[in-house]
DNA sequence: GTTATTAGTAGGTGCTCACCCACTATAGGG
DNA sequence: CCCTATAGTGGGTGAGCACCTACTAATAAC
């Protein structure tokens, strides 16, 4: 347990000590379990895309997500190493790189939601059913107003 | 806004996700604002510290923060080198270093408070007073749930 | 006294992350 | 056909962070 004895009240009274505080766990324990299968947050988040909107030119991906292109290049080659996605060139316009996602692709994403799943059980472990709901709820609201693409 | 027809659904629905993301922006909006008065965000946790508990032994900041020893030694040097903090050894025993906070070091904290309640304000906009007390207290004991030192 | 333990400090390491530059290849505009 | 813009890629950089080691000074244990 977080001993509230010892952290600071002035810490404490911030909404946002609080939001970076159990949002930083959740990112590591997260993303902890995702190193063990040898990927990294983006990789899950890539994948999520592709399964959710279907087939992206790399460009898109790169404006979906926020990522530099450089970076986004890594990440479909490590995710197009082991299988999880595809990448063709665009017969249209040959510059670009249609990515979709494969069938192991997805099982491979439903086993991290799973996991994602797991560690969220974890650390919302004190709220109930109810409770959980509200607080998604209240994420999800300051989520939208947070500026996307600068 | 972050467009919500960008980001994937899948994602969307764990809160672990939004918790995350929005906790990283908090995070790394106060950060930019404290590091235009050259500090850190430990830095601010360490004036909370003495503020709300009193004059500290460094290996007691240490152990209650839960930071290295080899980092605290520098935080406090900054502190010092800024007029925030004073360190005088103890006298009982001289291996100890007593840290307090000085008056010019709580108006500092006092104005780190004040910018961490902008940054508040600007992420938590879309929740009026009513909402933004109940994610305050859903945190809360999502935090008070989590392990502080292993 | 000798030895082991503890407090504080200096300096360095490795990792992640976001970002940037240079380069190739394709495409499109005039 | 030239010139500019765009897509993807490889490689490198610098900030921030957590951690670790080695060292000094002081205390406690025996």
């Amino acid at each position: 347990m977080t001993s509230e004895s010892t952290t600071p009240p002035t810490l404490l009274d911030l909404s946002t000590y609080l939001l970076s505080r159990i949002g930083k766990t959740a990112r590591s324990r997260l993303a902890e379990r995702l190193a063990g299968r040898g990927l990294r947050l983006w990789d899950m988040a890539v994948l999520a895309a592709l399964a959710d909107f279907g087939p992206h030119a790399q460009r898109d991906l790169v404006r979906r997500l926020g990522v530099d292109p450089s970076d986004m290049a890594k990440v479909t080659e490590r995710l197009a190493a082991a299988g999880w996605v595809e990448r063709v060139r665009d017969a249209a316009d040959r510059r670009r790189v249609s990515v979709s996602i494969t069938e192991t692709g997805r099982a491979a994403l439903a086993e991290l939601d799973a996991e994602a799943r797991a560690v969220q059980d974890e650390i919302l472990a004190p709220l109930d059913v109810r409770e959980r709901h509200a607080l998604h709820d209240l994420l999800r609201r300051v989520h939208h107003g947070l500026p996307g693409a600068p």
